[in-house]
DNA sequence: TCATTATTGTTAGCATCCAAACGACCTAAG
DNA sequence: CTTAGGTCGTTTGGATGCTAACAATAATGA
């Protein structure tokens, strides 16, 4: 993948490995480079700014998510958040461990829980976010306006394409 | 992020939220939409092709490059892979368990431990590369050779500047 | 009205993921 | 030869991440 190996060298060893058979470089790349720069995106986001307030990339996205449409059921949120409802309860238990949010069961169907900030989950969320927002300015500096609408646009289509059905 | 609300939508909410203060979302969006495409890219491949074998994402990627570069020492395979050292212990854990691969401690320097794959583990990468090839292509399908090699090149830049100093 | 089907959030089991600390080993300098 | 500093892989603790199964609740249709 896109590791240490430059890409020539990594096609070369495929090749030797796979010999003769046909394989799709360009697709390979694609995948590889978009995986490695969510991991190392992730990574640093992490080091730079969350640690610090003692939270995981994905705390900070369900903070946010729950911050910016809340009140909201848990169901959008993990939707919204990119994991499945699961993973969110035990997320949501770390964040209400931590004073941040609070779960509400519905008044009008018991199936669903509201979400909200506590105002403690607010201030963090005020105070943070411009910090959180700077840090990605700076990592996505390293590319024109235009490139930043191009490759939005083209993850984009990726996204939709591997959505769950 | 870039999940059931529009870009728009969101936007106009996160500047309700947080009023006049100046916000990139530009950046957001890049951020965003890398994050989307890997979480569902993985997924994907995931549930199509690796889950019939009982193989996780990382523990894929981890038979890849010890089937491409291999025997190869730890430190590389975690480095080519982009995880820790102490996750691949566990992943390495994980595999060898499964007899796919095999550990030696190294003959001239007692640190360090070369790892390889088993017949065993030889023979499935033989036989799943190809059809994860395959489906990484049909998820590149909607992107154009020219949108292929750009954005690849963007998400390059992306991971170099947020690869660990 | 009731049985059946569907949806919700939680739980269990298993896998991953990180940073930090640790023991073992290597290198360099005095 | 000894000591200090550095590197390696593993372990620990805590967090995440998935799927499937479950109990509780709601919706549907006969």
């Amino acid at each position: 993948m896109a590791g240490i190996h430059t890409i020539a060298e990594t096609e070369r060893q495929v090749s030797l490995v796979l010999g003769s058979k046909a394989l799709d470089f360009e697709s390979m790349a694609v995948v590889a480079n978009i995986f490695r720069a969510s991991n190392n995106l992730r990574n640093h986001l992490e080091r730079s700014v969350l640690q610090a307030h003692n939270l995981s990339w994905t705390g900070f996205v369900v903070l946010w998510v729950v911050w910016i449409w809340g009140p909201v059921e848990t169901r959008e949120v993990a939707r919204e958040s990119g994991i499945s409802k699961g993973t969110l309860t035990g997320v949501m238990k770390t964040l209400e461990g931590r004073g941040y949010l609070v779960r509400d069961r519905g008044k009008t169907d018991g199936r669903l829980v509201d979400v909200s900030l506590t105002k403690a989950g607010s201030a963090l969320m005020d105070g943070l976010f411009p910090q959180f927002n700077q840090e990605e300015a700076q990592v996505a500096s390293v590319l024109s306006s235009q490139e930043k609408a191009d490759i939005s646009r083209l993850l984009r289509l990726i996204a939709s394409h591997t959505a769950k059905a």
